[in-house]
DNA sequence: CTCTTGTGCAGGAACGTTCCTTCACCAATA
DNA sequence: TATTGGTGAAGGAACGTTCCTGCACAAGAG
């Protein structure tokens, strides 16, 4: 009827036309076995001729493995594939595919939700999984399949301590990233430091705004904290117009959710302040314009890159049976620009 | 040796231990066969309690369909995979998995360069393949092995009229687009039009750079083309300080090149030039900050959801063998905000 | 003229599923 | 008692490869 039912050519169908058995052409095609060259070339052409080209599915049946590496994001597990509104996403979703391709591994980009446990349909040999959630199911499935995950939070022990072989991880040092920044700011002059971040359950805001929280107890300072309700830019717009706004205004502004920063910027100025000179400001963000806005923007990167990096190279071991390391650690990247650089003038802001 | 030497349990390792055959496991796990009851739940407790998970790639190769897609981005063929760097690529990709996952199907990242036809080694359904080269290799593998593409160009005729099945395609109408952009601005006033584009051969730079010459032709203007040699923020920076920085600087800018807008207008702002009054400006872009830039920007979008969903089903279509469309022709979204609007007063710049 | 060694190739098992066919059994009907 | 019909389950082919084993033949050594 249609005309793909025109039958697909396989390795037995150039067999017969070159007279050989599937052996033969299996071997003339991978190299292998004892041939002379003229039955070699012989059933090349045949093959070429006939437009042969391999099943890839029987291919990875026989060899045991399909070179496949999935990628889940989990941070909102409700919205099926978000990482697109973040550049933290993208860049680590890029950088993973990069990884994976320098170790011969393709990458499959995972749903987040779906019917129970549609994920093991997929002929995975490994897995990434980004921002688990805890005891989450996926990654219990899928060690409980035998398919190696590796998570960049290393919250997992629970589900990971019943599996045959335990999930390996890639993490950060929040605390000290956290402190880093907050310290800079200090020393900068800044008294009344906020912080913007989201609520969620996800380990990095846990662990980051933990640390705050403590940084702040230390010097007996009150936490400012604004907590945005879900993705989506509006909501850290607002939130930051409400810290601005406040009774007792803050003097430096420390993002931890995904922001533009010339966006930010231009919130800021609109709300009447300016950066530096009214108000510090420190971005928690992969976007690679942060360099050029106006004031160049400090940023805290987590750096997808090297997380991407350890990640593939921690999932190719296990899968590869390599007894490698069981996690990495590694550490944030701050880069301090004139965002949050010591100002001429400190902030002649009343104070209440 | 290694602990990972523990064979995964198969479905015979479920019969055996059930005490029934094969079919008999296959059947009740899968609801399928006339089986009572007892049997059922007797043989999914069995095969619970061994953790049998069936093996996905054996089920694919039975099957016939692995339900996977690849996508891939040609644009620039020597960078490994870019798409962190576009908004544009980042917004695709990720409506492409939804309406992927929308149809069952998953997706998988595709290396742009690699050896020779590597590509052709994953199991895949069909493929998208984005901003295709001319005379793509990558294209006619796929359509020489059987396997559907769907690209977002329609420049493959020469190498899809040889396949048995011809590729199917998702394009826009860029010359209405560059158009609708031109005269919105010569309505707002605009008299020295300049545009940014890429110095690449890609169909979309090609052809919208085409129709803005005509414009201009057509209304006995010189035009003023900015191209920028590769991927990289700084370089359309330059380009853009080039433009107004010429002895007769234009008085409206128009991008096709992906830049971020609040960036963009960070950069006129610092080169002396006022938006909207000095300057109008529209910018192709998907970026979701352009309506919160200080003016709101002006955009022109290509419509990465809807395309994705084209393709997607226009992919699915070819796979599961219906005809359906050959093509789709979708038209850009044109969004008219304060960057570009009427000025109160019209640029009084001095003409040389 | 045998015995070895090597070459060129064919046959068939295996990978782990799904599903089509067959078969035994039991009860109800003719 | 023979026939039908339905139920419960087993056997085995098939999906398209790869690769192990082994056969036939030829050439050289003894």
């Amino acid at each position: 009827m249609s005309k793909s039912d025109r039958i697909r050519v396989r390795l037995v169908d150039v067999a017969r036309a070159a007279g050989v058995s599937k052996t033969t052409v299996s071997d003339a095609l991978n190299g292998a076995g004892r041939l002379p060259a003229a039955t070699r070339e012989h059933v090349q052409k045949v093959a070429r001729s006939l437009g042969y080209r391999p099943n890839a599915t029987a291919r990875l049946l026989r060899r045991g493995h399909t070179m496949l590496l999935g990628v889940a994001a989990r941070e909102y597990v409700e919205t099926p594939w978000v990482y697109a509104e973040l550049a933290y996403f993208g860049t680590l979703v890029t950088a993973i595919t990069q990884a994976a391709l320098a170790h011969g591994y393709g990458i499959v980009l995972l749903p987040t939700s779906g019917p129970d446990d549609c994920w093991l349909d997929m002929p995975l040999d490994g897995v990434f999984v980004i921002d688990p959630v805890e005891g989450d199911p996926m990654v219990g499935d899928f060690l409980a399949a035998g398919v190696p995950v590796v998570s960049d939070r290393r919250a997992l022990t629970e589900v990971a301590i019943e599996a045959r072989e335990p999930s390996r991880w890639v993490d950060f040092d929040y605390d000290g990233a956290v402190r880093q920044a907050l310290d800079h700011l200090e020393a900068a002059g800044a008294e009344r430091i906020a912080i913007v971040t989201a609520a969620t359950t996800a380990c990095f805001y846990q662990q980051s705004v933990g640390a705050y929280q403590d940084w702040c107890a230390e010097r007996g300072r009150g936490p400012r904290v604004a907590y945005i309700p879900g993705p989506g830019l509006q909501h850290v717009l607002n939130a930051v117009e409400g810290l601005l706004n406040a009774a007792d205004p803050p003097d430096a502004l420390f993002t931890l959710v995904e922001i533009n920063p010339a966006l930010l910027l231009d919130a800021i100025r609109k709300l009447g302040r300016s950066v530096p000179d009214d108000l510090l400001l420190v971005c928690t963000t992969e976007d690679p314009t942060a360099p050029y806005t106006d004031p160049p923007t400090s940023t805290l990167s987590y750096l997808p890159g090297e997380t991407a990096e350890a990640a593939v190279s921690l999932l190719v071991d296990s899968i590869e049976g390599r007894e490698g390391d069981q996690g990495r650690l590694l550490s944030a990247d701050f880069q301090i620009r004139a965002s949050s650089a010591f100002p001429a003038r400190r902030p002649a802001f009343p104070s209440p």
